[in-house]
This record gives C-alpha cells, sequence and structure tokens, in this order.
DNA sequence: TGTACATCAGTGAACGCGCGTTCACTGATGTAC
DNA sequence: TGTACATCAGTGAACGCGCGTTCACTGATGTAC
C-alpha cells in the first residue's frame, strides 16, 4: 500500500464520518478501523487529528477558491466593466460550489463541514477557513455591491449573511430536514434539486423592500 | 444548598457552556465545577448527561409552546376563520421568540442551542424536540399554509426551513456578525433591530415565485 | 558487483488522561407509634 | 414525649472505557563507494 494510497484512504473516510458524526464525535480508530488502515497511521502521515480536519477542508476549500476566482475572472471579461447582475453572480457562485464536490464526493458532506466548522463557538476551524476562504469571499461581495447599489451596505451585509445562514442551516442539517420532508410531505430532493430551490428565494430576499425606519411595536398589516 | 437551587445551578451553567462549546465538548466535569456543584449530582438529579441535555431545552421549549399556543388561540379569536395573513403570523412568531427568553436568558444562547440541535444528524435531541413541541409547530404551519394557498406543500417546507436558518445562523452568531458590522459599517443593531430588519426578507422569500420547473419533478401529493 | 548504511511508509502495543457513571455513605428532616 | 425508622439531597472516591498520541520496531527500497 503506496503512501498515496493510505493518505487519501484516511482522508476519505474521515471527510464522510466527520460529515456524519461530528469532529468531536469521530475517533480515529473509528476512522482508521473503517478505512483499513493502521491507527498510527493518521499521526504519521498529518500529525494530530486538528490538522487531519484541516487537511479535510483542504480538499475542498482550495479547488472551490481557485475555481471561483477563475470564474469571477471570466465573468469580469465578458461583462467588461458593466455591472454583472445579481442573478448571474448567484448562479455562478451556486454553479461553482455545486461544480468542485461533484468531482470528489458530495456537496453535502462539504456543506456539513462548513456548518460543523460554523457552529464550533472556539473556531481555529473558522480562522482557517476565513484564510483561505477570505480574499474570494470580499471579491465576490464587491461585485454585489455594485449589483445592488440601492441597497445600503449594512443592509446587503445583513442579507448576504442571513443567506449565508439560510445555506449553511438548510445543507448542513440535510439529513434531519430531508427525513422530516420525506415523512411528511413524500418528498425526497437531492442537493442540486434544493439548490435550485434556494435561487428564487435568495434573489427574492436580497431583492426586498427595506424595513420601514419606525420602529413600531405591534402593527397587525 | 436546597435541591431547587442545586438543579438550577446546573442547568444555568450547562445552558451556557453548551452553547459556547457544543454537547460532546462540555463535560459533566466542566458544568458540575463552574457551578460549585458535586459531579455526581448531575446524573442524581437528571440520570444521565443526555437527559440534563432535554432538560436545558424544556426550560425553553415549554414555555415558549405554551404561549406561542395562547398567542395563535388569541389570533384565531381575532381573526374568526378568516385568513390570518402572512405577516401576522410572522409577526406574532417574532414577538413571543422574542418574549421567553428575555424571562430567562439570553435569545443568543437558545438559538445556539436549536442550532446546535439540528446539526446532530444522529438526533435523539431532533425526535426529542419533535415529540415535545411538535404540536404548535405543526399547528403554526397549517396556519402558513392558509396565508399561502399558492405555495406547495413541499415548497413552503423548505422555505420555512430556509428562513429557520436565517434566524438560527443569525442570531446564534450574533455577536461576531454585529462587531463586524459596527466596525465595517459603523452600525450597531439590537435584536428587536435585527428581527425588525429580518422581517421584509422573510416575507419576500416566503412569496418568491416558483423556481423553474419545480412541478415537473417526481413528488405527487 | 557486493556490502553498509539511509530513508521512509507502515505497525503493534502501550501510554496517560479525561470521560460518564456508580456506589456506599452522610446528615438533615419527616413520620409512625 | 421519646425512639425507631424512612426519605432524600448531596458527597467523595472509585470504576471501566475509549480517547489521541507515542515509541520502538519492521521491512522494503534507494544510495554510496
Amino acid at each position: 500500500m503506496g503512501q498515496t494510497d493510505t493518505v487519501t484512504r484516511i482522508l476519505d473516510t474521515a471527510e464522510v464520518l466527520f460529515a456524519e458524526r461530528g469532529f468531536a464525535e469521530t475517533s480515529l480508530r473509528h476512522i482508521t478501523s473503517k478505512a483499513k488502515v493502521n491507527l498510527a497511521a493518521v499521526n504519521y502521515h498529518f500529525g494530530s487529528k486538528k490538522s487531519l480536519i484541516q487537511a479535510v477542508f483542504a480538499r475542498y476549500l482550495t479547488p472551490f477558491t481557485e475555481r471561483f476566482h477563475a470564474a469571477l475572472d471570466e465573468l469580469e471579461t465578458r461583462y467588461a466593466g458593466e455591472v454583472i447582475p445579481l442573478e448571474v453572480l448567484l448562479e455562478t457562485m451556486a454553479r461553482t460550489v455545486l461544480e468542485v464536490p461533484a468531482e470528489r464526493n458530495s456537496l453535502k458532506v462539504f456543506m456539513r463541514l462548513l456548518g460543523l466548522a460554523y457552529s464550533q463557538a472556539q473556531g481555529h476551524l473558522r480562522r482557517y477557513i476565513q484564510e483561505e476562504y477570505g480574499s474570494v469571499f470580499s471579491r465576490f461581495t464587491e461585485l454585489v455591491r455594485r449589483a445592488t447599489p440601492d441597497l445600503p451596505d449594512a443592509e446587503r451585509f445583513w442579507r448576504l449573511h442571513f443567506m449565508l445562514g439560510t445555506v449553511i442551516f438548510t445543507l448542513s442539517g440535510l439529513d434531519a430536514l430531508r427525513d422530516i420532508a420525506e415523512k411528511d410531505y413524500s418528498d425526497r430532493v437531492s442537493v442540486r434539486e434544493l439548490v435550485r430551490r434556494m435561487r428564487p428565494v435568495v434573489v427574492a430576499a436580497m431583492s426586498a423592500p427595506l424595513p420601514d425606519t419606525v420602529v413600531a411595536t405591534a402593527e397587525a398589516s
């Protein structure tokens, strides 16, 4: 068994188990026994469990960042200084998000990892992701700013995070929600299908009217 | 130290630590030492760590369910068989959500706990919440159904959860987001202010056009 | 060409540690007669 | 009224267990001379 093989088997198994059960709840023993690899191999190849977790993320984030930058380059060239419409920006992001994990593993796993990373309050993970993701996300928000010139900056900030909440919550809690949807509505959805359903919702949310400037206590209509 | 005191100290400390660090990452030793209570007291009063987690939820959900039922009773009386508008339903839920934790602890903690509960894929917690408090949510979604008669059932389910994601993500990561908003946009918001900003976004999201081919996909209800 | 040594992926067993839980016990208060 | 017993919140120490990590080791392959 060559190095590449062992390392890959560990990463493949780890990402699935992490997504299924969370980081703390997944032991190295579970990973290595399922991957049919020696227990000590994780520490030999990655140094620690923490580094293994970061390595799992890197396999997604590095190609994502690369492709998203490329996609934005392409858009900027195509629109040649013109404002890129919001729908196009969102569509491009969605396409890139769907594209990258499709080459390796499922989007669900990636999103659950992202959701877990966000819900880790102490967050060495969030900091690590910020470093990998930061530049491409800033670039994206700047383009969104130009596409929504009537939105006050603070309002746009909050709405983007409202939508980030939608995406992360839905896709990271996917199994739970899918169980309920199937039980109550006989509705079996793929991740792709869900992302498609989110699109008009996100566009409508970003284009919603501004809240009333006067804070009223209870307005019935 | 009377029973009430010990039990309350455990619950008060546990909910804060769970919200900060997650369930698996918070040990009983950490809880009991911070609460200045004997380690064995948790198992004495609650039976197990799992039951303690459920008890923490019950302290929020029981009063919430009670008040929300009462608020819906009042609405149904007021509208006397007429359809209750979506805005009114959302406003009523928002008011109840804001009201309950204000009596005890912070809304932020409650939302973080909810977010954690949903992201546990294994989900004894989700099942517990569903069993104990499902009825009030069913009642609410039935009223939402009447207020949005043009939305397919499955679509409404997903959109309600998209919005649940917005609320949980935003309010549970409140401190961090608020810091960024203030630093970058000089925008200081209260929780009440944020909920006000969410209202038009949520209404727009629920009223968004259906995705292109949604009816064509396999779901025969 | 043969010999000696270096490198390195991989291994099996053990390490110490923190975990949730258990258990025999205490001491205060309530209750029966 | 006094005595005996019951109840119950709370305690201190220990239990067994699974955890991440370490370490001395193997065995295959590469390299120097």
